[in-house]
This record gives C-alpha cells, sequence and structure tokens, in this order.
DNA sequence: CATGAATGAGCATTCATTCAT
DNA sequence: TATGAATGAATGCTCATTCAT
C-alpha cells in the first residue's frame, strides 16, 4: 500500500532528523552535557518523540556510532578499491586521505569515533554493542594491513610485523588529527591538522620502506 | 614546635589523600561525571573535609593537571638531561621511553593530561590556568624539537621542519597510547601499548633519518 | 481550539498554584529560610514542575514583588479615584484605608513588601526588576503627596512640604501595622492595627490641619 | 585572689569581643548569612571558642538583642529624667531625640531591635527570652505613655488613650526610619532620617495638643 | 581553657525518562 | 502517533556544631 510507504518513509526521515540532531548536540556540548531536551528542539520534534523513536540517549549514541562507522568504513573501502594492489603505498596514501577527509568533513563522527575509542562511553554502551562497535572499527584496520602486507611482499616495504605497522600508521593520524585540534597548537607547531597528518604520513612511509 | 610540626604534616598528608582519590575517581569517571561524594568516601574524610582543603571540584582539577604537568616535565627532563647532545637519536628514544613509562606508572595523570589536551575542561578551568597548562605543556614539545634539530645539524636526520617533525613523534606516540588503552585492541595487534611505541618511535626514526 | 484553551488554562492555573504557594513559604519562613521544596510540597508538585514555570527562587521572588505592587497599586488608585478632590482630608483617610486593608486582607504581600523596603533582597534581584519596583513602589507616595498639597491649596492643610508630610503619613501608618503585627502589643496597647492605624492617621490629620 | 579575678575579667573581655564581633556581622550580613567562622575571625578567637562563651548563634542573637533593649532603655531613660514633669511636650521630644540618636549612634542595634519586632527570629530565640524581651521592650513605651498622661493632665493635650498616643509616636518614629533607611527613598522625599522623624515628632505633637 | 579540623544535614538547580491526553 | 508536562534522583557547595588535642 502507497500510504504504508509514505507511513514508513516518514518514521524513516523523522528517525534520521532525531539522530542527525543529536550528533550536533552531542558534538557541540558532549555526551554528558547534551540534553535531550536539545536534541528533541533541533529536530523539531516534541521531546516524548524522541523516546518513541530511539530508546533512549544511550541508544542515539550506540546508533550514532554505528553509522560513524558505517560512513568511515564506505570512504575507506572506496579508497581502497580505487587502488591496484600493485601500489600499495598509494593505497596507503589514498586511505590516509580518506581518513582524513573523514575527520575534516564530519568531524561530529570523528570526534564520536575516537570519544568512543578512548573509552569515554564504557559505562554508556551495552557489551552487546560495544562487541559490534569494536569489530567494525577494526574492519579499518585491516584495510591498511593488507595494503602494507602487499608492499613487503612486493619488497616495497621492509620485512615486518605489517598489522603493527599498520597501528602505527593509524596511532599517527589519529594522534596529529588529536594534537591539531587545539588552536594553540597550530600556532605552535605553524601547520594545520591536514599538513601534519601529511608530514605524519611521509615520515612513516619513509620508516618503513626498504632501504 | 614539634606540635605544629606534626598538624602541618597531618595537614598536608590529608590534602594529598583528597588530591589522590579526586585523581583516582576523575580518571574512573572523568571529570564531568566524578562527584564530589565519591572523592570524599575514597579519601575516607567527610564531604565538607574537602572543601577545607580544596575550595572545589574546579580547584582539585586545575591542582591535579599541574602535578601531573609537574610529573612529566621532571620525568622528561631527566631523560633529556642524561643523555649527550652528540646522540641525538638516543636522547629522543629516552624520551619517548620517559613519555611512556609515565603513561604506564602515572595512568591518572596521563588521562587527566590528554583530556585537558582535547580541551575537556574549557568550561570548568580559570583562563590564568589554561594558560599557566598550556605553556607547561609545550615545553614538553621542545625537548623534542631541540633533540631533532641538533640531529639535523648533525646530519643525522635528513633536514626538514624540526617542529614539525617533533609534533608527528608526539602524535604517533599519543595515537600509539590512545589506541592501545584498549584491551580488545591489544589482542588485535597483538603487541602492547608499549611494543607499539617502540615500533612507532623506530618508525618515524627511520622516516626522519638520513637516507 | 478547546483543548488548548484548557491547556493554556491549565498552565496558568498550576503557575498560580505555585506562586501563592510561594506566597505563603516565603511570608511564613522569610525569603532565605523558604525552600523551594516546601514550596513545590504546598504546591502539591513536583520539585521540578516549580522550575518548568518559574526560572528559580528569585523570579518567584520578582514576580511575587510585581503582584504585590499591582495589588496595593490598584486598592489605592481605586480609593483614590472614588473621592472628589474637593475633599482632600477624605481622600486621605480613603487612601489609608486601602493601605490598611491590603496590609490586613494580603498580609503575605504586604510582609513581602515592607521587607523589599528595607532592602532584605537586595543580593536576591537582579537591578533592572529593583528599578522597576521601587518606582512602581513610590508612585504610591505620590498620591498621598497630592491630596495633602490639594488640602494646602484649598487651606484645610498648613503650609509646608507636602512629600515630606506624606512621609510622615506613610511612616506613621507603616510603623503602626509593623508594631501591632505582634500579637503581645496589641495586648500592651489594648487596641488592633486597625484601631490604632486609624488613630494614627487622626493625630496626623490634626497635625497637619491648618489651626 | 587576684589572679582569679583577673581571670574573670579576661572571661568577661573575650565574651564581650565576641559579642561585639558579632553585632557586626549580624548588622553586615543579617542574621542567617552572618557565619560563626565570620564572628570568631573578627573576634581574633578560634572558632571553637565561640561556643565557650555563647550557646551558639541563637544564644549570641539573644544576648544581643538584650544588650540592645538595655542601651536603648538607658537612653530612654536618662532622657526621661532630665526633664521636669511639667514640661511634658519637651520630655517627649527629649524621648524622641534619644531614640533618634540611639538609631543612628548604634544603628546594629537598631537594626536587631527592629528585626526582632518584626518577629524574623520567631523560630531562632526561645519563648522564654522572647517574653523577656518583649516586657524589656514595652518599659520604653510606657515612658512616652507616661509623658503623654502627665501632658493630658496638664491639659497640654487633648484628652484621649495615652497609651495609643504614645503608640502613634513610637509607630510614627520607626515608620520614619525605616522608610529613609532607604538611599533612593531620601532622594525623593528629599531629606534625610532625622528631617523626617523631627516633622513627624512635630506633626504628632500638635496633633495630640489640646486645640 | 583554646583551638580549628571534621562533619553531614540542608538546599537550589538540572535533566533523563514516563505517561496522560 | 505525537506531545510536553510532571517527576525526583542526583550533585556541588555551605555552615552550625562537635570534639580531639
Amino acid at each position: 500500500m502507497a500510504t504504508a510507504d509514505r507511513r514508513a518513509q516518514e518514521r524513516v526521515r523523522r528517525r534520521e532528523a532525531i539522530l542527525q540532531a543529536a550528533r550536533a548536540v552531542f558534538a557541540e556540548y558532549g555526551f554528558r552535557r547534551a540534553t535531550i531536551d536539545e536534541v528533541a528542539a533541533r529536530a523539531e520534534v516534541g521531546k516524548g518523540t524522541v523516546y518513541l523513536y530511539l530508546s533512549g540517549k544511550e541508544d542515539i549514541l550506540a546508533e550514532l556510532l554505528l553509522r560513524a562507522l558505517d560512513e568511515l568504513g564506505r570512504r575507506l573501502q572506496a579508497a581502497n578499491d580505487s587502488h591496484p594492489v600493485v601500489h600499495p603505498d598509494q593505497r596507503l596514501r589514498a586511505l590516509a586521505d580518506a581518513y582524513l577527509s573523514f575527520a575534516q568533513n564530519a568531524p561530529d563522527y570523528f570526534r564520536l569515533l575516537t570519544a568512543f575509542d578512548r573509552g569515554d562511553f564504557v559505562q554508556g554502551i551495552k557489551p552487546a554493542q560495544r562487541e559490534l562497535l569494536l569489530t567494525a572499527s577494526d574492519r579499518a584496520l585491516e584495510l591498511a594491513t593488507q595494503a602494507i602486507a602487499d608492499g613487503m611482499a612486493l619488497g616495497i616495504f621492509a620485512p615486518g610485523d605489517a598489522r603493527q605497522a599498520a597501528g602505527v600508521l593509524w596511532a599517527a593520524l589519529n594522534g596529529a588529527l588529536t594534537l591539531m585540534a587545539h588552536p594553540l597548537r597550530r600556532t605552535l607547531i605553524a601547520t594545520d591538522a591536514a599538513g601534519l597528518c601529511r608530514v605524519a604520513l611521509e615520515v612513516c612511509l619513509r620508516g618503513l620502506a626498504k632501504s
């Protein structure tokens, strides 16, 4: 029935509106300071409606985390797929670019993911959802690991533990983004987040390269 | 007078007890979730007593941050001073070791500092104290910058922007520590925080080295 | 829509209930001793509900003061308007009666106003609202001043400073009401507040009259 | 024993210091906002010492009220005694002057007495002490009553209820002092407390005089 | 006697969640 | 289905009073 369809669509739209409102509010105030009132107001629905579509603050958080991971995963996968196996270093650069652009174009999601990664929500998320999130999170690492392993196989990178190397890369980018989130730090280091990320990437790639 | 001395000592001890309790509580729950009640309970004093020794939640935080920075600064300075100028790479390794050992032996302080660095306490700290903390924080970066500049001057490292290179190093270590704070990640990457830090350091040093 | 109307009415009623509860509690305990818990309990609403309708203790106070002044102003104006210019003494008696009946029929409001007048709420009210209240308060004095000035012009009262004379009248009534608020004082002076007020008024009128 | 005497004197002095400190603090902050800490600090004694000499905040209040009444009573009695029976109006003026000078030279005591009179301390004072205070308070009224009765007997004042007339006088002075305590009111009425008191007194005396 | 450290009850305010309409 | 009014538990901070030294 067309009507039922319309209903369903409307439901989806509404849920989306609430989630996007929450995303903005969480980013602006942080999870704890964010209020459902504010979320409802921004989504232009009644407060009670929020609870019709999502079962509470924590549930909203979990849902947003999943979407954030989805978004990031999609971007990374796309970057990965658009580069041939024979140029693992190019593929790594593309993955890093994708990560960087995710952090810059979807900063709300990025902040959410790093906060989750730090364990800020330990008390606010059900174990089952934690599991789900963590495995999703680690699929990202797998892509980098594969690229590095490919590079080792091709003799481009020095042999070693590909997964650890991928960890280093990820860590360096994460660290650079976090560090440069601070205005004063940008002044001090005299570049921006993208700049430091690129330097970090190149330093790491040189460090991994077969001498 | 022995009595006055004992009194003074007792006061200091009590203040310390409260601060260490707060350190644990803040680390466990985060600043906002932490309650003065819990701090008082862990310090085994009445709630009012907390306010006899420290003027409020924010004051406790500021004091802990100062101590954390002091502790870290002392460790880094010691590491720096115990290595000669002629081996900048050794000096960097020593600095990294000091940073790592700080993160592992004083994890509460480390979490506090990274939280501050992220700007989590923007609303909870007086601007004057922010200044103080930030300059203290950046003194750390200066040590690494100097070592790298020395290495460039000595021809050990390839020429480049020493401060950015120091930023990359710091970012990589921070990122590695954050990443590996999570048990599941340790399983996945099959090493611990120290391990990934060492790999990260070596990758970066190789990446900086004159080819 | 009838429903919306009912809602709005219900909101007004509830707000009124809270304010009247607060009026009683403030009068009974004084502003500082009064607790929101008690106000909520007497209004038979939850504590949080109080904050839905009024933004805090100070807001409640300001609102009550405004109502008190409104009420008093209305009564005085009515008394003033119902007496012709040619009988200023009758007008003064009517004004005094109105003031007295206000003090007796709305004792909570009266206490609130005298407390405000004493400056008891200096720290609890925003300057802007203070201004508003003070000018409103002084409109009362103006009515009496005018009546006395009229009487002087008509030769009923001896010439003099009409405003000061009005001050004396006001002071005498206020003083009498305050004095007689105490049961033991009523026994001692062997009359009640109304009685002493009337005596005070007549003494003052005789004292002002042209000999 | 001289030593015992010295001890006793010292005790008295200390108690006095505490009470005078409390008098200042109560006047400055009001009874509820005043803290024992502040009293102890101003008296330059330890907080515990306050409780050695007085059994608590309420006790201090009661003691101060007694002293205030003593002081006022002494002044009024002196004014009364220095004027012959044959000039009751002069005696009333002297009593009023004494009252006014009390209000202006011992404003702390005056504020305390008026607050008590208003019943501000109903919950904070034991009934027994209330009794004591009230009877002391009413001795003041007796002096004025007597003067007026004398004046009636002498044919200076019109016959009437002397006690009520005394009440009116007292009320007028109290009212004037309270009214003029407010700076804005002084501007509006264009005189000061002493000025309005004098006007009030003269109006009342004229109003009481035999025509 | 004198002290001041310690205590904990008390209070204004916020906000996630529920539920009657 | 959507709403938003109502709730009360939770929390930082104050201060009168007690008591060990």
